[in-house]
DNA sequence: CTGTTAGCGCGTTCAT
DNA sequence: ATGAACGCGCTAACAG
């Protein structure tokens, strides 16, 4: 070590005047011109060796399902925020949701020795995610819950979001609501599901199988082909309950398809409020969810329970329903879809 | 080192065989039979370890200007797709054009060691980026150029972009096409602010600098600020080119501030051909950069320049100009902007 | 308060 | 083909 040598001291005492926890045990006009001379050579602490006496690489993996849907770059720029204050840095990773890849991931951030895990991704049932939390890695899973009883989670008031959705749409006067539910395999699928099913009950509202229909992922592909599944059934309704924003994109490409005006004939209803859905056209009714909050916050607690040990909790945020063009009174009677 | 102890032999030998580089240095059958019991004890190699010995952490940084503007999660996904196949990893940080996060971030992903970084934050003087170069770390830049002979760029062809939206207007019957231009210490903003009047001149326009604006930053903000900007110097105009997309919704918003209908009275085009731009209302004309592409390529340029110490080049990737709702005809003599 | 020593996990070199 | 020894940069523990 270079600086050492430059101040005529060993460098233990440099490691101990640059690093701010064990500073106050050297003496402070030493520690000043060690500071001094590091910054003028550019001395940076060589993290990989540090990694390797400390055990701590203060880099943390995040598994991010797919950066492309808007709602997850808010989340990431929350974990960096969070992160930055603590000197902690993020490894990011896509999974796409796919088993597999997920798992090289997880492989490959396990081998960079990551302190802890941040994970978006939203399947239900990981054993990935229980040999993580076994190894003894502490794990957060964000926007959405865990079976495993040592992860930490973060999660939108989901029940919260959808019974304000069902009140909007009652008070307009609609009765016959459709469901294009997330994958069955997430937990944000379940649980709005069941929030819908929930408000079906408070309304006094009818539980028609027929429309209810299972995305099997999140996109707007998918949104589209659960419609035109939808209408093949050839039931009536007047309002589309969908599991998230890019299927109520979908919901909508297929009510184009058939000339079906939004919202005159019918109503569409997204959830998380990513970016731009307020300039769609129609712009989306949908809930908004705190994305950059769930991040930060999410990467608080795994902080915590990297230095501090804390005990496993989850933090629920609250969300809000931001109304906008996509909903509206269904159509009179004789004149809506399927001759409702 | 456990898997030694199980398997009776020396670490060293474990360690040959479970590199791919030296495994045929050692008994085949012996190779395998480490292989198979590394896997049972999952074990993974310390990535930190062998970076400290190799001087190679098998990860890159990346800085990104800001992962919410949709350009640029595409991007990075072609990055994540080209690194896997090398074993790579990349190290994602937000900066938001901004010089001093941007140095933050430079020196948290020096002190880890990253094997090179690729730059798509669009400042042109970075002299940050100089010393980065200087230490002898590959850097690709990505979406731009640079001053610095010692680094490699993928760009889009910005110039034909601009040359095929100018002949799209004029063919409409633009003659009064004004300019959002992107920032000044943006390579972008300067080559498409040039490209743009390169055509009036082809086209035998005049150069009106009233209807060239710059924005302080690539921003919907910044957009609609510009915008007032230009209704306020009261010069007529017909179309507007913004520097890119989030420009261009900026430029929307400030025209229906004003309750002056797109396309019918101002026709307005954008850049980059984010995601959602065609979903917007109306739906925007604008010009596809081949995003996952530009990452992929900058991501192979880099690993090159890391394995194989290959000369510095740019790579130029084609646009295509995609016609939408928000460019059409001017209108009539006499009924447009400003008693145009 | 500061110097010394040892060892984190790996790859390399040299020896066998 | 394999074992032994060393050192990468750093910090914890101990000695002075």
């Amino acid at each position: 070590m270079d600086v050492a040598r430059e101040v005529g001291v060993h460098v233990g005492t440099v490691s101990r005047a640059l690093n701010p926890a064990t500073r106050s045990r050297v003496n402070a006009e030493t520690a000043a011109r060690i500071i001094d001379v590091a910054r003028r050579l550019g001395y940076e602490v060589n993290i990989a060796g540090r990694a390797l006496r400390t055990q701590r690489t203060q880099t943390i993996g995040a598994l991010i399902p797919d950066l492309t849907n808007p709602l997850f770059p808010r989340i990431v720029r929350g974990v960096e925020d969070s992160l930055e204050k603590a000197g902690y840095t993020a490894l990011i990773a896509s999974t796409d949701n796919n088993a597999q890849r997920e798992r090289r991931m997880i492989a490959a951030l396990l081998s960079r020795q990551v302190d802890g895990f941040l994970i978006a991704s939203a399947r239900l049932e990981d054993q990935a995610l229980e040999e993580i939390a076994q190894d003894g890695v502490p794990v957060v899973v964000l926007n959405r819950t865990s079976a495993n009883a040592r992860t930490s989670a973060v999660i939108a008031d989901d029940p919260q979001g959808i019974a304000d959705v069902m009140a909007h749409l009652v008070a307009l006067g609609h009765e016959r609501i459709a469901h294009v539910a997330g994958p069955g395999d997430t937990s944000t699928g379940q649980a709005r599901l069941l929030a819908f099913e929930a408000a079906l009950d408070r309304y006094g509202l009818k539980h028609r199988s027929e429309l209810v229909v299972r995305a099997e992922a999140y996109s707007i592909a998918a949104g589209t082909r659960c419609m035109r599944d939808l209408f093949k059934r050839g039931k009536p309704f007047t309002a589309v309950v969908a599991g998230n924003d890019l299927l109520a994109l979908g919901v909508l490409d297929a009510l184009k398809e058939n000339r079906i005006p939004c919202p005159e004939r019918v109503s569409v209803v997204g959830f998380n409020d990513i970016d731009f859905a307020e300039r769609m056209s129609p712009a989306l009714t949908t809930v908004r969810v705190p994305t950059y909050e769930l991040g930060a916050r999410g990467a608080e607690l795994l902080l915590d329970m990297i230095y501090r040990e804390r005990e496993i909790s989850t933090v629920t945020l609250p969300v809000t329903l931001m109304i906008r063009e996509s909903t509206a009174p269904p159509p009179l009677q004789g004149t809506g879809l399927f001759g409702l």
